[in-house]
Parts: C-alpha cells; sequence; structure tokens
DNA sequence: GCTGAGTCTGAAACTTGTTCTAGATTAGCG
DNA sequence: CGCTAATCTAGAACAAGTTTCAGACTCAGC
C-alpha cells in the first residue's frame, strides 16, 4: 500500500520540482492565460481554444503563452486542476447528505456533473484534453486524477482506504471520465450517465469493509 | 458534392449505410488504406500516421484519402473497428473457459489486453482516437461501441441481458477505455489495469439475475 | 466505341499548433 | 544608477490536418 508522500490537506498541490517562485506579474500573467482559456472554451469548447488567441486574449506574446505552457494540452489539463481545485472547494463547504457511502459518491459525482452541464462546451474541452494527453503530460494529467481521488474518498469519508477500496475509486474515476465523453460527444444521455455512475459506486458497497466496532 | 441516394436499394439491417457498393478497386484501395494506417500506427502511434504518409503508402491521392475517411480520427476510428472484428472472430474460435460470467469477461478483457500489449503503438493511436472523437464521428465510435458490447455480453453468455446487466456492460466498457488509456499513458501499471478489470467485473456478479422469472 | 456523371490525381492553399529569432523590457545585484 | 541574465514581444517560419481545383481517369448506359 503505497499512497506516495503527498498529503492531502494542503491545495498546494506542486508536485513539480520545476515551480520557481514566480513573480507577482508572472502569477497575474498565469492565472489570465487560464482565464482566458476558461472563457474560450466555455464559448466553443476544444478547438476554440486557439492558442493565438489564448495569447491575445491574455495580453501575452504567444512565446510567452508556449513558455507557460508547454501545449495546449497542458494549458487544458492546468484550466481543468483549475476548475477542480474550485469544485473541492466548493464541496468542502456542503458535503453530500447520504447515509451510505455509495450514495454520498453518486451524489457528489451527480453534483460535479450538473457543474458541468452548466458549461458544458468548458467540460468538451478539458476532458478531451485529459483524455487525449499523451506521456509528456503525465505527471499533470496525475495530478488532476489524485485531486479526483481526493473528492470520492471525501465522499466516502475515508481516511485509510484499503487497496480494495482504492480499486474501486479508480473504476469509479474511469467510468467518471468515459461517461462524460459520451455525454459529450452526444452517444449517451444524462439520464444514462447518472445510471453508470450509480451502478458503479455500487462497488462501494462490495468493497465496504466491516470496521470494527461500527453496526 | 453529395454522393446522394443510397435509398433505393435493399434495406439490410446493417446500421451502415454510408457504403453504397463499393465497386472491387474502390474495395481494394480502401483495404489499402486501413492497412497503411494500422502499418504507420503500429510503427509510431498517434503521430505516426500522417495523412500524407498513409495516402502514399496506400498509394492514393490525399484528396481520396479524405473521401474514404473524411478525418484522421474517422480513419483510425475505422482501423479499430477493423481491428476489433478480427479479435471478435478470434475469440469465438476460442471462448474463455472460466465458471462464472465475471470471470469469463476479465479473461475474455485481459486477452484483449495482451494483444494490445503485442502493439502498443496501434492501441495507442486507436484508443486515443476513439477518446478524442467528436460528435461528428459518434455513429462510427458507436459501432466500436456496439462491438465491444457484443464482445462481452458473448463472454457472459448472455441473449436477453436485462437494462441493469448493461448497464454494468457499460461501466465494464468504460473502465476498459480509460484503463486502457491511463496504461498507454504511463500512468497505470499492466497489474494495475488487471487489478481494475477483474474489480469492475465483479458488478457482473452484482446483477447477476437467475435465469427463469424475476423476482 | 462514345458520352456524361462520378471518381481519382497532383499540387497548391489554408488553418492552427508549435518553434525560432531578433530586439525590447524587466528583475536582481553591485 | 548601470550591468547582466532572464524574460517578454512581435512576427516569421515550420508542420501536419484539411480543403480546393483543374485536369485525367473509370464506369454504366447507349
Amino acid at each position: 500500500m503505497d499512497r506516495g508522500s503527498w498529503n492531502g490537506d494542503s491545495m498546494t498541490a506542486d508536485a513539480r520540482p520545476a515551480a520557481p517562485a514566480l513573480t507577482e506579474r508572472q502569477e497575474a500573467r498565469r492565472r489570465r492565460i487560464l482565464h482566458a482559456s476558461a472563457q474560450l472554451a466555455s464559448r466553443g469548447g476544444f478547438e476554440a481554444v486557439q492558442m493565438r488567441e489564448v495569447a491575445e486574449a491574455a495580453g501575452v506574446a504567444l512565446g510567452t503563452l508556449y513558455r507557460y505552457f508547454p501545449s495546449k494540452i497542458h494549458l487544458l489539463v492546468a484550466t481543468m486542476q483549475d476548475q477542480l481545485q474550485h469544485l473541492h472547494t466548493t464541496l468542502r463547504k456542503r458535503p453530500p447528505a447520504g447515509e451510505e457511502a455509495a450514495q454520498r459518491v453518486a451524489e457528489t459525482l451527480m453534483r460535479a456533473f450538473r457543474a458541468l452541464q452548466r458549461e458544458p462546451h468548458l467540460a468538451d474541452a478539458m476532458v478531451r484534453a485529459l483524455t487525449f494527453a499523451d506521456r509528456s503530460v503525465s505527471p499533470e494529467v496525475d495530478t488532476v486524477s489524485r485531486l479526483t481521488t481526493a473528492i470520492i474518498l471525501d465522499a466516502m469519508g475515508l481516511e485509510h482506504p484499503t487497496p480494495e477500496q482504492l480499486s474501486a475509486v479508480r473504476v469509479i474515476e474511469h467510468t467518471w471520465h468515459s461517461a462524460l465523453i459520451t455525454w459529450l460527444s452526444g452517444r449517451a444521455s444524462i439520464a444514462q450517465v447518472k445510471i453508470d455512475i450509480e451502478t458503479v459506486c455500487r462497488l462501494i458497497d462490495l468493497t465496504a469493509e466491516p470496521e470494527p466496532g461500527r453496526g
């Protein structure tokens, strides 16, 4: 059971060694870029996020954009990181209310899903980038994955998941991403996504280890 | 220029009407193209499948390639269709031997997985195309999905699945695609993919309904 | 065999992600 | 303040997917 050494409390998902303390203006540039990216994505999805337009909207030269984010995929995955962090904070303020872990996870994911429905184009851009990412984006995609895992574990209310439970969580994540894709590409309805999420969440019950002293 | 009327003919149950009786030379061209695509993909994955190179390797003009497959994604999804059909035939010759449906499905998917491992670059190209496909490729992606469903249902040995079981199959497919992606991008090991597949296949047990009658 | 519609070819053009270059600006430092 | 290295800018250039077009070819029907 190796969980790596990341501590789940702080929001600094800084798993990259090469993050040498940006100046204030640089931090501002970075935020402008991410904002422009999200804005363009919201308007027209993956294709609408064109690097020249992002650069212009962010008031930054194309070369600079590429210095901050080495590819369009990197940019969109970073955008997703941003949005997920937002979601995580929101969710922590109002945790799901179900009695069973499976219920709570399903509710959490459906809440996230509804948030995505409000900006389907943005969802499209982020999810497509996430699944299209190749090895060069692995660290960033991994960060997103860890964030998602954290959100699900939060909903389950688990501090020390068993390997079995971690596997169930991974499967839930798989289903979550893939179901999103089928919805985004118009091959599955919202109702179907809901059913799939509820179906996969039943896996949690299978791995629910009877904790000593509980029930 | 629209190719116009394809409706005058017999209405076969085949849900692929976009192929109005190719001549022999056209069929040959199509096969050459798919072959070239698979070959280039095997060598260097998604990026190595360059439309100009596919055209040249297939001995066909670029415009012709685009007439047969309106985009690189269409081409690669069609390539996947081809390979899946192959796999399906192979699997039917030697069906999985497990006693439980869940076992058989897991075995089937692991067999498919091993086949993909033999051509990881090809797998990369096909799976990336599949998940990156947008709405314009929905029909083709759907065909692939139905093929996959058929393979899984075959392994389960089901003729008339319940909606619940179909949902489980969809979740298995989700997991299958997404697990493949994490493996291809180097974020999950082969062992982990195996565990995830086995985990999700446990869902089948949950929906295993006794054959005669329902509660 | 001749014709006309549809198809194929070769090549150029266009689009958008990415890279490169030369000069201007900024940040850190003595 | 003045210096130097790093960063930023504008813009050209390059790469690969896609589109377009004029002309050559194929094929079904006469």
